[in-house]
DNA sequence: TATGAATGAGAGTTCATTCAT
DNA sequence: TATGAATGAACTCTCATTCAT
């Protein structure tokens, strides 16, 4: 969990409104950047999105620029959330639960594609540390893979010469589903694209076609 | 060849001179708006960098958006490129040439990273025309590798399931390192990023290892 | 009566405040229009003689141009305001009727001499429509006179050959009134300056000389 | 003659070459001024319509606004060619003569109907003194019609009570054709509109409808 | 003398932010 | 706490004018 390095202004004291509001804005916020970018998205627009006057918004932020801030950290936690999610399911053998961490990752970057959309063009905008924030997100969902791609070498179920390589692949492929789908799309669903994903990857780390198609068979009825 | 849709405007009839300016513009351009972004960009920091009044780039384009297009349009002839690689290297096995592909493209990225960080980012920026235009140039060197796939699948070289998903992971590795070069550095050289794309590429291609080492031996020998 | 074609941009919802602040626009710009010309007059400066700041102005309209829009639709109802002189003036006879509303004209273009000069002056920089609306106004105005003349001549109050004409020269002699009273005032006053008009109308529509120093006797104390 | 009040900068000492480049450059300002307004024509376009590169205007003028006093100073001498049209039309009596006139002017009025409407519109952006020059020519112009019905009046041809009223009159309704033959045209050509003009005009000085038609009809073979 | 590229002040307009109500 | 009118700096773009060639 990183500090929080700076506080967002704020006029009210209760909390609970604050906290109610900003996920108000940052919710309809990141729907506009990501369809209009940071700098086209105006004020106006985004009170209008959420229903409030344009001076309301200022009681619960401080800058334009603090709702990056605030998307941020709301949206800055993949490593923890893919680490959680592991342990949800339990004790299965390492190259089931990379399998399994993959249909999640992948799913997510298909349900949150907007936000994926947002970080990956407005980048510039965010802060230093928001950067760093963000990176460390991703560098924490490739050490999961790369963890997993690990043990399951160790098991002997798999043999992998570079993890750090094949667990960045795996994410880019991911991430590339959230800015490409528009496109993809025509050629592949999520589904069909995740399945082609893991049989390429199992296929490259020399595990058994049959092996293969049993792992994704056995994956699917989760 | 997408025809030009539109002409920029220009006050100048000596056509060399704008093309000689339109170059100045367009290289400080992309350098500034891959790194503050286009909107955030403005045109007298523009003209600054390019050593010109603010008033002398309006002599060379019409409009900021302009610009972009220009951008595009020097930027949108990848598959041919490739093409023309391709023929020059003359007539070797389509795996090599497959190899020899990669390595260009991946050296393209690199040598153009503020281009492909700067067209990922402004994407919303640009013209409907200009955006598909960008769209099937990557489609086109895409092509290009299926293309390659196909062909040695057929000469019996490798095995290929799905050429089309295969040729997608190709282009968007390539793609990412253009992206996240900055911290991928930290890992890999742009020579061991590529290698191991090759590596991985022809393994879940069904050759054999040791086939692939001589491979990627012979293809650094270029 | 012009459906209004297009509609101003505002950014506020009181309709009050809007139609308020319009007026005070439109009444500094035809002041500033009139003196220096549309395309002389800053937006600074109108927003200084409004005691706006620059800002501000838009809040109640979309462009420069809109405030010519918005003074033509406030003045474009000439041959209205026309015929309800004369409904509430009631029945007499038309030619008592006709000098009643060349004296009311002739006054209202004294009265808005600065936009006369302006509409005159600015044609140029109005939109078709607001061209076409303002030419109608004037047409309408025309009609009304005419009208009256051939109502005058059915009664045989006196012989008009070309009312079309003869109403066409009544217009102008009091547009020009506007447009050249800086020097007419000089020879006339307004009051003689109608006199005169009618004097000379009457006289060529064969009118005895002494019926009309009746008329005009008689129109002077209305 | 008024003093020239001040002289238009020029760079070039070939007095023959500066008159024609200035004769050029008026003519095609006046154009484009007719069209466009003096603010909206930009000297480039200015320019591009004479032939010549922007700098080359600026040898034989010193600004743009000079280019208005060139323009006037040319433009106004409307006086002496009425004059100088009655001496060469020899003696006639004065009506005659006054009917001549009228044509005449009308035919100006027709012909230099860009001229008109330059001068009824761009008038602000005239120097006082030009100004006072545009303002003198058109009084002489009245002061030669006034002469002639004057003189008329003394010859027992006709009665004018106010020569100063009626010539503003003969003015205007030429001056106004100028501007307003875009629609008047719709209603009469030059030839009728001039005709009612002077049939009007005699009526009204108490001329006999006779001698009307004849004089008229004397005055058309000319 | 002629050219047209270059200059830069200043135009219209936008918009994050403030603040009286 | 909420409103939205007001502010004014900063944006893109224009154009009269200059000046090196």
């Amino acid at each position: 969990m990183t500090e929080e390095t700076y506080t967002v202004r704020t006029w009210s004291n209760d909390e609970k409104l604050v906290q109610e509001k900003r996920h108000l804005i940052t919710r309809h916020a990141i729907e506009l950047f990501a369809e209009k970018g940071f700098k086209a998205t105006t004020m106006r627009k985004l009170a209008q999105a959420c229903g409030m006057a344009q001076g309301a918004i200022y009681h619960y932020i401080g800058t334009k620029e603090d709702i990056l801030h605030l998307i941020c950290a709301t949206a800055s936690s993949g490593g923890e959330l893919m680490r959680a999610f592991l342990k949800e399911r339990g004790e299965v053998s390492p190259t089931e639960s990379l399998i399994a961490c993959i249909r999640r990752y992948y799913g997510w970057a298909d349900y949150d594609q907007e936000n994926y959309i947002f970080f990956s063009r407005e980048i510039i905008y965010f802060s230093r540390q928001d950067r760093e924030m963000l990176l460390k997100s991703q560098l924490d969902i490739m050490a999961v893979f790369e963890e997993l791609l690990n043990a399951a070498d160790r098991k002997g179920e798999l043999k992998v010469e570079n993890a750090a390589f094949v667990a960045h692949q795996i994410l880019i492929t991911g991430y590339e589903w959230a800015l490409r789908r528009w496109y993809l799309r025509s050629n592949f669903t999520l589904e069909e694209y995740t399945e082609w994903e893991i049989r390429m990857l199992l296929r490259q780390l020399g595990v058994n076609s049959g092996v293969i198609s049993n792992l994704i068979e056995k994956s699917q009825n989760i």
